[in-house]
RNA sequence: GCUGGAAUCGUCUAGUGGCAAUGACAAGAGACUGUACAUCUCUCGGCUUCGGCCUUCGUAGGUUCGAGUCCUACUUCCAGCA
C-alpha cells in the first residue's frame, strides 16, 4: 500500500507526504505534464531547478512510441527520462477519448493511432500491462470519459469505468505478484461529470476498492468544481491521496482543489500556454507577444524567483517570441511551470501555518483584479 | 541609343474584360485545463444606420454597359544588343 502521511488537516484540506519508491512528494503538489516522457521545451534538470517534485507521463503516447517494453528495458520511466524522481502515468483513457473515430466496447476502446493510422485497441488489462512496463510509481485506472449533459450517457460511461476499474485492479494485482521489481501503485478514477449524485456514486464505488489512491477525472469546467470535490472527497477515504486530473490552468482551480481535499494536480496548460506566449504574473496572465511589451524592460514578474524572471526582461522575451527563437519557449515554460508549482507549494506552506484563507484571498484578489 | 519584358495592400505574390482584388509573410488581437497543440482562430484600403457607400493595381488619357486586365503616351526598373 502506498504510504501517505498527513501532516496537517483542516476540513477536507490537508498537507502531507506521499512516499513513492522514487522519493517523497510533499503535498499539495503540482505534477509536471511529461506526456511523452518529456516536459515540452524543458530538460529534467530544468524541471528540478524550477522546483518540480514529480512528473506525469501518458500511457497512450508511450505505447505509440517508443513502446512500453523499450522503457522497461531502460529501467523504467524515471531512469529512461533521467527524471529519477516520483512519476505518474495516466492510463490513456483521456487521450483515446479525445481522438476521432473511437469505438468503445465493453472490452475496451478501439481507435486509430494519430501518428500512422494503425488500428489499435486498449483494454483495462492492456493499459495496466503497459503502465507496469513503463514503470511509473503511480498508475491511473483505465477509464471512459464522457463529455455530455445527458445524464444517462454519463452514467453509462461511469458504470463502465467502474467495471473497468475492477478489471484494472485484478490485472494490477496479477502483475504485482508476478513482477519482481519495485512496487507500483494504482489509483482508481472517479467519474460522473457534472452530476453530483453520480459523482457520489462513483466515489462510493471507488472508495470501497483496494486501491492506493484516487484520480478525479472528467472535470471540464471549473464551475461547480468546489461542490463536486466536496461531495467526492467527503466520501473517499481520508487516508489515501487524491489526484485532480488535468486541472490547473487557472490558479483558482489549484486553490479550490486543495481547499476541497485534492493532494496532487497535473495540467498541460502552463507549458502549452508558455509555448504560445501566454504567461502568468501575480497580476494576471499576459500575452508577451503583444506590442505593448516591446519596450518593457521590467522583469516578467518581479516577485517571481525563476531563472526567467531573475534574468530577463519582458522586452527580451517579446523579442524572442517575435523572432521565434526556441529560447522563448524554454524561458516561458520555465516561468509558467515554476509559477504554478510555486503556487501549490505555497498553498502547502499556508496549510501548515494555518494561513490558507489569507493566502488564497490575497493571491486571487490580485491575480483576477486586472480583468 | 535600339529591342524585348515588367510595374498590384508594409514585403513577395495571384490575377488575361464583371474585382476591394488571391496566397504567403509581416503586423494587430484572441484562445488554450489527465498535450493529435513549436498549435488554432479572428482582423488586416477608408467609412458605415451593416444594406451598402467611397477610394484603390506606376502616371495621364482612351476603347467598353463594365478595365488591374485591351489601346496610346509618359515615368521608372530589368534583360539583351550597341
Amino acid at each position: 500500500m502506498l504510504k501517505f502521511d498527513i501532516e496537517k488537516q483542516n476540513g477536507l484540506m490537508r498537507a502531507g507526504v506521499i512516499h513513492t519508491p522514487h522519493g517523497d512528494i510533499k503535498t499539495p503538489c503540482f505534477v509536471g505534464a511529461a506526456t511523452r516522457a518529456a516536459v515540452k521545451a524543458l530538460t529534467m534538470q530544468e524541471m528540478r531547478d524550477l522546483g518540480s517534485q514529480a512528473i506525469l507521463a501518458n500511457t497512450y503516447h508511450l505505447i505509440l512510441t517508443p513502446g512500453p517494453d523499450l522503457i522497461k528495458q531502460a529501467g523504467g520511466l524515471a531512469e529512461f527520462s533521467s527524471w529519477h524522481g516520483p512519476t505518474f502515468t495516466d492510463s490513456g483513457g483521456f487521450q483515446i477519448f479525445s481522438l476521432p473515430d473511437v469505438k468503445i466496447t465493453e472490452e475496451g476502446a478501439k481507435f486509430k493511432s494519430h501518428i500512422n493510422g494503425d488500428k489499435l485497441e486498449m483494454t483495462p488489462e492492456s493499459s495496466m500491462q503497459a503502465q507496469w512496463a513503463i514503470g511509473a510509481d503511480i498508475h491511473m485506472a483505465f477509464d471512459q470519459l464522457a463529455k455530455s449533459d445527458n445524464k444517462k450517457d454519463m452514467k453509462d460511461a461511469m458504470d463502465r469505468t467502474h467495471r473497468w476499474l475492477d478489471r484494472c485492479i485484478a490485472e494490477h494485482q496479477r502483475l504485482e505478484t508476478e513482477t519482481i521489481s519495485v512496487p507500483q501503485y494504482l489509483y482508481a478514477v472517479v467519474q460522473g461529470g457534472n452530476f453530483n449524485d453520480l459523482r457520489a456514486e462513483s466515489a462510493k464505488y471507488c472508495a470501497a476498492k483496494d486501491v492506493d489512491g484516487f484520480g478525479i477525472g472528467g472535470v471540464f469546467v471549473a464551475e461547480g468544481m468546489a461542490e463536486m470535490l466536496e461531495t467526492v472527497n467527503s466520501i473517499l477515504p481520508n487516508d489515501k491521496p487524491r489526484h485532480l486530473l488535468g486541472m490547473g490552468q487557472e490558479p483558482i482551480d489549484l486553490f479550490v482543489g486543495a481547499e476541497y481535499g485534492c493532494d496532487t494536480f497535473d495540467c498541460v496548460a502552463p507549458t502549452r500556454m508558455a509555448r504560445n506566449g501566454s504567461l502568468y504574473t501575480h497580476d494576471g496572465r499576459i500575452n508577451i507577444k503583444n506590442a505593448k511589451y516591446k519596450n518593457d524592460f521590467t522583469s516578467l514578474d518581479p516577485e517571481c524567483d525563476c531563472e526567467c524572471c531573475k534574468n530577463y526582461s519582458r522586452a527580451y522575451l517579446h523579442h524572442l517570441f517575435r523572432t521565434d527563437e526556441i529560447t522563448a519557449k524554454v524561458l516561458a515554460s520555465i516561468h509558467n511551470e515554476h509559477f504554478v508549482v510555486k503556487i501549490v507549494d505555497r498553498i502547502r506552506d499556508s496549510i501548515l501555518s494555518g494561513t490558507f484563507k489569507e493566502y488564497k484571498n490575497q493571491f486571487l484578489a490580485r491575480y483576477y483584479s486586472a480583468k
